[in-house]
RNA sequence: GCCGCCUUAGCUCAGUCGGUAGAGCGAAUCACUCGUAAUGAUUAGGUCGUCGGUUCGAUUCCGACAGGCGGCUCCA
């Protein structure tokens, strides 16, 4: 038997272990707690060339070489875990099929169809079983297995036969997999027994792997919910029960991880929303049809403020559009028979359906299309703050990153064909500066292209969209970040690019997009006189930096934890006395800062000082200017900063220049 | 839109196995005038999401609708 490579995986960091015979492979890491998967490979053959070898131990046992091709060891945890819950939920309910049961970020699910959903009772007691399973230490053991013999054997599991049916479903085959991969992959078919102590097949399923060896090697897991799921990803089909889960490599790291998700409840920009009086709902108002209180208005205007004005920088011309238009103009635009349904309905009136607008693009293109248009002009780059409402699914509305109705910090550039690379990797530079300058600086970018197997969601010609997507690639292949591919992510009217940020605790959210549009400027009949006077089209390029104001500002709240930095800081200095004797004296100063354009307020309430230090210690207010008798014989004042520090006996000119100073930076403080 | 859960004072939540409700915080008033995260007392505040049904009687049980939460689907 040719030597044996054993693999330690752990936390999906990979370190080579040993090189040895296969019989003794195995041994070699059963008994070691840090291994929480391991891989085969044979040193000579290359470790693919093991993925169907099984070795045999001293003791005649058969143990199946796992291979773990682009998994790290969390996911084969985690299906591992997986695996263990679905045993138990058919230990307990017996008539429970399975869906399929993939390993996801953070966790794990598997789908069931079940009569009746599961309570989080259910649960609890899935649970406690599924330490019983884990105690057991059942082995996974692989099987490889034809068709035919899989579908005698899995007759009782509708789900898995249809997954063993796609598999051999001919072109469209890998695709329909796709969200199946885990069970059937693209190769041969093999079914996971856990085998008991004694040998007795306590349960199997149909998995392509790979496994832990044994399922005592799960050290820490949690169900966290259970939700319905469309079998397949697939609105037509049955909706089946999953459940959700986690499985971490130690209770430490289980700890950390809810930790985590605590740290993210406690950022929900809905609950600080609240908490800072920023917005609110009213449900009088409308599902998704946020309100802006003077708090919240005050960040989103510092936001507008800046956003025009670095548009102005830019060589952007600052528009307006109305918020409602007749029929025509989305018909000229392409956007109605792809939208309709995600518009409002339309109001009739005078004979003309007004509809309100989705979108500013075809807006922009009337003012374009207002007057003939010289090559000299170009690039001509019209914004504006478009106000646009779509008829999103009740079911998606979510605080202020999904609303019905919102501002784009819309812009459209003009350019001709030959201005078009420029013009994106300007905007490129552009966006990512203005990220930066809100404390994100993390990024990574989405190429959307088109879905070939769907021409039918998409319009122009094959080359229209090879050139777009080409000149979208080099900036970002320019721009030095990372670009992933996102196919079919295209809208209908060309290909995308999205900044993709990570907030302070590691999320990423889809902030910045930049779209070449060939189809807009042909069906608004868009031309400009060329040099050589001929009559040409331009290039017409979108971009969005905030995307939404409103959704940008929910990822805002959520990123500083509604400790925003001085210059967004609805209230930028706390004015304290110590009591009431000191309240004229930081009237007088809080004059002095307002002048300067700072957001001063004085607490003058009858509160004691700690009180109001309390109170906006939890408005995260980043000044807290505190006044008594010291300090006006000395015309001071004192400073509490937001993470406790002090600075006593500041004098008030220098005062007011330091709060001055860290506006005027935009930095955190 | 689909599945499940939820909706009681401004907020967070108790409670009523069907006999119309409570706490803490917040608010108001009064007293205290205080040096870096909660002074004390008093008072006000709710047709228990809306509409309908069952019932002698509904906040409680049933239904519809609205809104919210968690997912799915979707996201120009």
């Amino acid at each position: 038997m040719s030597d044996i490579q054993v693999v330690r995986i752990h936390a999906g960091e990979r370190e080579e272990r040993a090189t040895t015979t296969g019989t003794k492979a195995w041994e070699l890491f059963a008994d070691d707690p840090e291994v929480i998967a391991a891989r085969v490979g044979s040193a000579a053959g290359g470790e693919h060339a093991l993925r169907d070898l099984s070795y045999e131990l001293a003791d005649g046992d058969v143990v199946e070489g796992v291979l773990i091709d682009s998994a790290d060891g969390h996911d084969i945890l985690r299906h591992s875990t997986a695996h263990v819950m679905a045993q138990a939920v058919q230990d307990l309910f017996p008539d429970a099929k399975l869906g399929i049961g993939p390993p996801i970020e953070n966790g794990f699910y598997y789908d069931f169809d079940v009569d009746t959903p599961f309570v989080p009772e259910d649960l609890d007691k899935i649970e406690t079983r599924m330490r019983k399973i884990i105690k057991e230490g059942q082995r996974f053991s692989r099987r490889v297995t034809t068709d035919d013999d899989a579908l005698a054997e899995l007759k009782d599991e509708p789900y898995k036969v249809e997954l063993i049916g796609l598999k051999g479903g001919g072109s469209g085959g890998e695709e329909a997999a796709e969200g199946a991969s885990v069970e059937v992959g693209a190769g041969e078919l093999t079914i996971y027994d856990n085998i008991r102590r004694n040998g007795d097949v306590a349960w199997s399923d149909l998995c392509r792997g790979p496994h832990l060896p044994t399922t005592k090697r799960i050290p820490a897991f949690k169900l966290m919910r259970s939700a319905a799921a469309y079998w397949r990803g697939d609105e037509k089909n049955k909706q089946l029960q999953r459940i959700y889960g986690t499985a971490w490599e130690s209770k430490e790291a289980l700890d950390a991880h809810l930790e985590r998700i605590a740290e993210a409840e406690k950022r929900d920009h809905r609950k600080l929303g609240r908490d800072l009086d920023l917005f609110s709902f009213p449900d009088e108002i409308g599902s998704g049809l946020p309100v802006f209180h003077p708090k919240g208005g005050v960040i989103k205007r510092v936001m507008e403020d800046y956003v025009r004005q670095r548009h102005i920088e830019e060589g952007f011309d600052y528009v307006g559009t109305p918020h409602i238009s007749k029929e025509g103009t989305f018909q000229m635009s392409g956007h109605l028979p792809y939208y309709k349904d995600t518009m409002f309905p339309p109001m009739e009136f005078e004979g003309a359906d007004y509809y309100l607008k989705a979108m500013n693009c075809p807006m922009h293109n009337l003012i374009y299309r207002s007057r003939g248009r010289s090559y000299r002009e170009l690039p001509l780059r019209l914004f504006e703050f478009g106000h646009v409402y779509r008829y999103e699914k009740s079911g998606v509305i979510h605080g202020l990153t999904r609303v019905r109705g919102f501002a784009q910090d819309d812009s459209h550039s003009y350019v001709t064909e030959e201005q078009a690379s420029a013009e994106i990797k300007h905007l490129l530079d552009f966006v990512l500066g203005l990220l930066r300058d809100f404390g994100l600086d993390d990024f990574y970018l989405e190429l959307s292209t088109r879905d070939d197997s769907k021409p039918d969601k998409f319009v122009g010609s094959e080359e229209q969209w090879e050139t777009a997507t080409a000149v979208l690639r080099e900036a970002c292949e320019e721009s030095g970040l990372e670009l992933v591919p996102d196919p079919g992510g295209a809208a209908f009217y060309g290909p995308k690019v999205s900044v993709q940020a990570k907030d302070a605790i590691g999320r990423t959210w889809q902030m910045s997009t930049i779209q070449y549009d060939f189809n807009q400027p042909q069906g608004f009949d868009l031309t400009y006189q060329a040099s050589d006077g001929t009559r040409k089209q331009p290039v017409m390029i979108h971009s969005a930096k905030f995307g939404s104001i409103e959704r940008f500002l929910g990822v805002l709240v959520e990123h500083y934890a509604g400790a925003f930095p001085p210059w967004l800081a609805p209230v930028q200095v706390q004015a304290i006395p110590v009591a009431d004797f000191a309240a004229d004296y930081l009237h007088d100063v809080a004059r002095r800062m307002r002048a300067q354009g700072l957001r001063v307020e004085v607490d003058d309430s009858d509160d004691r000082m700690q009180k109001k230090i309390r109170n906006a210690q939890l408005q995260k207010v980043p000044f807290m200017m505190i006044a008594g008798k010291d300090d006006i014989e000395a015309g001071a004042v004192s400073f509490r900063y937001r993470d406790g520090r002090q600075d006593n006996g500041v004098p008030v000119a220098e005062a007011i220049e330091r709060v001055a100073a860290a506006v005027a930076t935009r930095e955190q403080v």
